[in-house]
DNA sequence: TATAAATGAAACCAAACGGTTTCCAAAAAA
DNA sequence: TTTTTTGGAAACCGTTTGGTTTCATTTATA
């Protein structure tokens, strides 16, 4: 039962998980209305949704016969901040910069 | 021999590629030289090079008999960008409104 | 109350993952 | 010219992943 607090990076890696995060960060879903967007079956889509709520990003609240899923994607944070730690990767400035010494510092310098 | 163009998410879902990418973003290096700061066999890490090599994240270079790794982190900002699609999520405005939301409306409007 | 809807849970499966050890080839150094 | 260094490649292995089907249970609805 102890929540094993599954790694984000790890949740995010799925393009089905993506694609449930896009649907849920607009509106609150109930599992086969999160299942009727795919091709795949149910269960699939519940077991996504059991890792997403293993590492935070979505929460579930039964509601009578119901499981109401619920996007909560402040988790997603530590993501932004670890991509743009290396922000100056993809900033012209650094490309220009990139473009220079690859091509016109003689090899040796390597 | 066809690169696959493995998905950047997928890519670094990985902790030791994460950190094989902190690495090659201070200094290129040769593959010796990464699998030195880990525990696992050298191996292992040639091939999490080859999977950050298949998504861009990575180039080598051959010189003489060694292989040199260099960072090219240009592909992160997919991550970062779909990360801050979200940023809503985890401002404090609205962390704010969504405590009011959760518990000062009746459940009713749910 | 009988039926339909919504979901959890279990059993199963093939493929991918992350790792290993072993061996070989090429390049550099003694 | 031996010997060492560097790393590619292959074979293998246990676990995880992402999916399935089937069945049981609970809650609404006719």
């Amino acid at each position: 039962m102890n929540q094993v607090r599954r790694d984000v990076f790890q949740a995010i890696s799925d393009p089905t998980r993506r694609e449930i995060i896009g649907l849920l960060s607009r509106r609150t879903l109930n599992l086969n209305n999160v299942a009727d967007h795919f091709t795949i079956s149910r269960p699939a889509v519940a077991k996504h949704i059991r890792i997403l709520t293993e590492c935070g990003l979505v929460t579930v609240q039964t509601r009578g016969r119901e499981t109401f899923c619920q996007a909560d994607l402040k988790g997603l944070k530590e993501v932004s901040d670890w991509a743009n730690t290396y922000q100056q990767f993809w900033q012209d400035k650094l490309d220009a910069l990139e473009r220079f010494l690859d091509e016109d510092l003689p090899d040796e310098n390597l």
